[in-house]
DNA sequence: TACCTGTCGTCTTTGTTGTGACAACATTTA
DNA sequence: TAAATGTTGTCACAACAAAGACGACAGGTA
C-alpha cells in the first residue's frame, strides 16, 4: 500500500516555518502548493487537509507575504513562489525587525540606572548549553589580558575550541584538562597542562563534570552538570567568588606541575 | 511634567520583538530588565506592568531563550542579557530554522508533478511592491540572453536600477522610458531610449502608470497601479501574452526611433 | 438541474493575558 | 521568644484573542 498523501506526514518543516511567522494552515497550504505545479482552492484543500473555507483567507495572507501568486482565470488557480526565494524573503523581513529591535533596545540599555557595585557581588545562574556557551563567547571575545580554563575534557566542545582560536595573541591563555587534542585544535600560544587524574582536582566526581572559565581574572563562569539534563552554569564578577577559583587554579598548577 | 515611566510608551519595539518569536509579556519583561541593572520579580512587575504572578513563567521562558539570567540569592534577582547578544542569538535560531526549512521545501519542490505546459498558459497576479520587485529580481538574475524594459520613469526605482546593474554584460539590455537618469545609475551596455510623451505609448493614462519587464523574450511582468494603494502586477510565460508585448515593443522602437 | 466556486457567520480549540488565593519564609513587633 | 506582618514563589483558574474547523448560501458554469 503506498503512503497516503494526507497531512499526516508532517515533518519538522512546519515547526521551522512557524518560527518564520507562518501559522499551521499557512505552512500546510504553502507546502501543498509546492507539491503540485498549480492548484485551485479545492485542490489545495484536498492536498493539504485544510478546510476548504479556510483556504481562501490563508491564501490571502500568503499572497501578502509574497509566497503565493494567483491566476486571473475563473476559477482562480494558485502557485507557490520557489522555496528558496520565498523563505529568503521571509527571513529578510525578520532580519530587518531584528536590527531595528536591536537598535531600540540598545538605546534603552545604555540609559539604564547604573549600580554596578551591587551587580558585581551577585552570582548568576545560566541555563541551557547554548546560552552558557554564548556567555563564554562573550567573556572570551571581551578578554583583554588573560584567559584561564580548567575543565573536564568533555566540556571543551568544538565550539569552545573555536572560541579559543579566535582570541588574539596578546591575551595569555592557560588551559588545564585531562584528555588530548588533535593537532591544530589549539593555537600555539595556548599553554596546555595535562591532568591525568581529574578526580584529585575535584572537577570530576562520579558522573558530575565541572569546568571553570576565567577571563581577565575578573569574570568567572562555572559550568556544572555535564550529564543529559539541561546543563546550568554560575557566572559572577564577585571578587570573593573569583578569588576562590583563582586560589583553586594556583593550587592546581603548583601541586600538579611543581 | 516628566514623562511617566509606565508601560504606556511602548513603541514599535514590541512589534519587532514579536516577529522574533516573543510574546507581549516576554517583550515587556525583557525591556523592563534592560532599563534597570537587575531586579527582583516584584520590581519587574512594577516596571513592566505585567501581573506579578505572570512574571515568573515569563522569566522562565526568557531564560530558556538565553535573554535572562538569575541570581542564586533569595529572593532571586534577574538580569537581562545585553540586547545585541540577545537579539543576535534569537535571530541565529531563526536563521537555522530558515535554512532547514529551505532545504526541506526545496526537496518537496523538486519532486512535484510537472505540468509546465498548463502553467505556461497561465497569467499570474502578484500583489505588493516588495513581492513584485522580488519577482523582477528573480527574472533578471535568471536572464540568459536579453532583458527588455519599457516603463514610466517612476516605476524604475533605485531597487530596480540596482537589479539592472547586477545583470552580466553578456545579456543585452534595452530600456525605454521618460525622464532621465543620474550618471552612473546604469551600466554602459544598457541601450537607453528616451520617450518624451509617454501617453502615446499607452504606458501612462491619467494617474495610471504601467511598466513592462521582459526576460529572454520568455517571461513578462506587467506592473500596474502606480498610485497609493498596494500595487499589483501580472506575470506570465504564455507565448500569446508575451507576443502581445513583444509586438508592443517593436511598435515603440520603430515608430519613435525610426 | 446539478455542480462548483468564493464568501460569510459561527463555534471550538488553543495560547496568551490577567486575577486571586495560599503556603513557605523572612522580617518586624510585642 | 512568640506573635504579627509582609514578601516570595507557586498554583488554579477566569477572561480574552487568535487560529482552527464546519456548515450554509448566493452566484456562476456546465
Amino acid at each position: 500500500m503506498p503512503m497516503v498523501n494526507t497531512a499526516k506526514n508532517m515533518g519538522p518543516v512546519k515547526e521551522h516555518l512557524k518560527s518564520l511567522g507562518l501559522t499551521k494552515y499557512e505552512a500546510l497550504v504553502y507546502i501543498a502548493l509546492l507539491r503540485v505545479e498549480s492548484a485551485s482552492a479545492t485542490e489545495i484543500h484536498e492536498i493539504s487537509g485544510v478546510p476548504r473555507a479556510s483556504v481562501y483567507p490563508v491564501l490571502d495572507k500568503l499572497m501578502k507575504k509574497g509566497l503565493v501568486s494567483v491566476s486571473n482565470t475563473t476559477p482562480k488557480r494558485f502557485d507557490a513562489a520557489p522555496p528558496d526565494e520565498g523563505v529568503e524573503h521571509l527571513l529578510r523581513q525578520i532580519e530587518l525587525d531584528a536590527t531595528a529591535a536591536k537598535e531600540e533596545l540598545v538605546a534603552i540599555y545604555r540609559s539604564r540606572e547604573d549600580r554596578e557595585e551591587k551587580k558585581q557581588e551577585m552570582i548568576w545562574t545560566l541555563s541551557g548549553r547554548e546560552n552558557i556557551e554564548n556567555r563564554i563567547s562573550d567573556m572570551f571575545s571581551n578578554a583583554a589580558s588573560s584567559v584561564i580554563i580548567f575543565a573536564s575534557r568533555d566540556l571543551i566542545t568544538p565550539r569552545i575550541l573555536d572560541l579559543i582560536a579566535q582570541i588574539p595573541g596578546t591575551v595569555s591563555i592557560d588551559l588545564a584538562t585531562n584528555g588530548i587534542f588533535a593537532p591544530g585544535d589549539l593555537p600555539d600560544h595556548v599553554r596546555v597542562r595535562s591532568i591525568e587524574n581529574l578526580i584529585d582536582t575535584g572537577l570530576l566526581q562520579g558522573d558530575q563534570m565541572a569546568g571553570v572559565f576565567i577571563a581577565d581574572r575578573e569574570r568567572v563562569l562555572l559550568r556544572l552538570n555535564g550529564d543529559e539534563t539541561t546543563p546550568s552554569a554560575l557566572y559572577s564578577e564577585s571578587p570573593a567568588f573569583l578569588q576562590l577559583f583563582l586560589n583553586y587554579w594556583n593550587h592546581i598548577i603548583t601541586s600538579f606541575f611543581s
